[in-house]
DNA sequence: AGTATGACTCATT
DNA sequence: AAATGAGCCATAC
């Protein structure tokens, strides 16, 4: 019954096929769920760190995704790196996003994080 | 199959 | 210094 090939996105599957794409996702989800709370991090640090191969427009792709993976993928504390929430707009409400990192501690003013490059937490500095 | 778009970023004008 | 174009690679149509 394996004949479904991959009509379906790659971000959809069950973790049953170990497509190359995929793992990229995986890595990025991998890498975000180790962001400490109270941290945030970019997408073109993340896709460095995951080779540089990707551009960071992949890693946003894969946090799109990340929502119908588990554990929950805490993509609050995914960033541009001008600290702007530029992807609060994809979360379940528009203000989600703020207000998850205001719980973490993160001040968040006008969809900007404070002190961004402070809480900035780069994975190829901190798991390097 | 080719075109268009995107939760980005960097370089150039 | 602000604005624009190009690069990036996968998904959607």
């Amino acid at each position: 019954m394996a004949a479904k090939k991959k009509t379906t996105t790659n971000a959809q599957l069950p973790l049953a096929d170990k497509s190359k794409q995929y793992s990229f996702f995986e890595d990025v989800w991998d890498v975000v769920r180790q962001i400490p709370a109270g941290r945030v991090s970019t997408y073109g640090a993340i896709g460095r760190y995951l080779g540089a191969k990707s551009s960071a427009r992949m890693v946003g792709w894969a946090m799109n995704a990340s929502f119908i993976v588990s554990p929950k993928v805490p993509a609050q504390r995914v960033v541009n790196r001008m600290g702007l929430l530029t992807g609060k707009a994809h979360f379940a409400t528009p203000t989600l996003m703020e207000e998850l990192l205001q719980e973490e501690g993160i001040q968040v003013e006008k969809n900007k994080v404070v002190n961004f490059t402070e809480l900035f937490w780069d994975p190829v500095v901190e798991l390097a």
